[in-house]
DNA sequence: CTCGGGTGTAAACGCATGCTGACTTATCGA
DNA sequence: TCGATAAGTCAGCATGCGTTTACACCCGAG
């Protein structure tokens, strides 16, 4: 190893980010060359400029798919910053994984249950796939890296995930009542892969093309289905 | 290009293969290196093991980082006759997602309407997934070549899937009250892939686990609710 | 027998990839 | 002001990839 290797999330402890860095947060760009021209040494804010177009290569190309070359380019980073603050792709891949599973901690439910406010969520990300970030994160769940360490984390994701959605449907580990609710919700995660699969990754129609007047209702419907107590 | 260059499909027009081969239709192999000793001199069964190989490497590894050596090994085969046959990597790729396509096409029936049956055959699909060819071959209707012709093929592919099942559950172009059973079908379709995709590639519990017994049901209602007409 | 084409084999080529190590440049506290 | 250290750059290495080329083998037709 090099130096302290620090291979961190960066997730919600950083501050004082995105310095001349105008598009932040939730705008659209479609395009893969943004964070460009970015006025260097700021360590934070390279990691997060790698970590922002890694996780979008990532999501759209795969992991063997993508080269670091493409990601230091999007980012507007040397390559070598790659290995220096992610070890290795891998690790780089590792860190977008925490990251996406800190964010879907972060959105959804801890506890209670609304599961009406729930799926509404849920249609929202599927609907909203082509554009932002958001639903891009769910492809990456889909991606391997061939990797131990990163494909554990993905496991984990996405069981922790469902063990949130269940819970916030109204599953408990000591009601039998509820032991299906656990793979009903998990029914429910593999259709908005599904159907973000469909949509961004094979633009297959009609569904590619489908917006949000067409998607809500049977969407609506499947997840109602799936996640709502029969009384 | 070489010589005539044939990259075909092999697919129904192919009867006396597999000499010395004795593991030709639905077992179960969960290893991968089966095919293995073959007495070649056979173009036709070597076209076939490539072939078999391919579409198990394709869709559990996906298209880059399968390498045409371990294709090759899998088959039992020298690696070089890949470029004979099939011209390219991604020639090979496209013959797999044709022969998909075709299978596809055989199972789904052209017109009429049973919608029982056709879930039931759904579901059984993905339960199955674990075991046999048949469900893997969905998985590599999401996988990516990054080219132009295959992905175009596998895109293809899907919407004519989605055209056929939807017509078996009732849809007509004429009949405006059917119009959202296209989508519906999609949905369908986007359910398996994710169900799939979570049992086989990420193995993620509790639903890589769930047996039929468990699978049955939920999926069972989450189909009737997109393809039976309310009447 | 011999010839020729279909089949399979072995070795290598060119290239792109992930990664490394030595180097330069900016930043900031003393 | 100045040097220590962090941040970034550059050229190149080693490897594995897909592909190609040249060669050996088998077998039926003439």
């Amino acid at each position: 190893m090099l130096q302290r290797a620090r291979v961190c999330v960066e997730g919600q402890s950083m501050s004082t980010q995105t310095p001349a860095s105008t598009t932040t947060d939730s705008t659209p760009a479609a395009d893969a060359g943004d964070d460009l021209q970015r006025s260097g040494r700021d360590a934070t804010a390279t990691r997060h400029a790698l970590v922002r177009a890694a996780r979008r290569r990532f999501a759209t190309d795969g992991y063997r798919a993508t080269t670091v070359r493409q990601i230091a380019a999007d980012a507007g980073v040397n390559v070598a910053l790659i290995n220096r603050y992610f070890v290795s792709k891998e690790g780089l891949f590792e860190a977008c994984m925490l990251r996406t599973s800190d964010e879907l901690d972060t959105q959804t439910p801890p506890r209670p249950a609304d599961v009406e406010g729930i799926i509404a969520r849920l249609v929202e990300h599927v609907v909203n796939a082509p554009d932002g970030d958001d639903p891009l994160q769910l492809l990456l769940l889909l991606r391997s890296s061939g990797d131990e360490n990163a494909d554990g984390i993905r496991r984990r994701t996405l069981e922790h995930f469902t063990k949130r959605l269940a819970t916030a449907a109204g599953w408990s580990p000591t009601d039998p009542d509820t032991a299906d609710l656990m793979l009903r919700a998990q029914l429910a995660i593999a259709t908005m892969l599904g159907v973000v699969m469909l949509r961004t990754s094979a633009a297959v129609q009609p569904v590619a093309s489908a917006g949000s007047d067409d998607l809500d209702a049977p969407l609506g419907e499947v997840f109602r289905l799936l996640l709502s107590r029969p009384v």
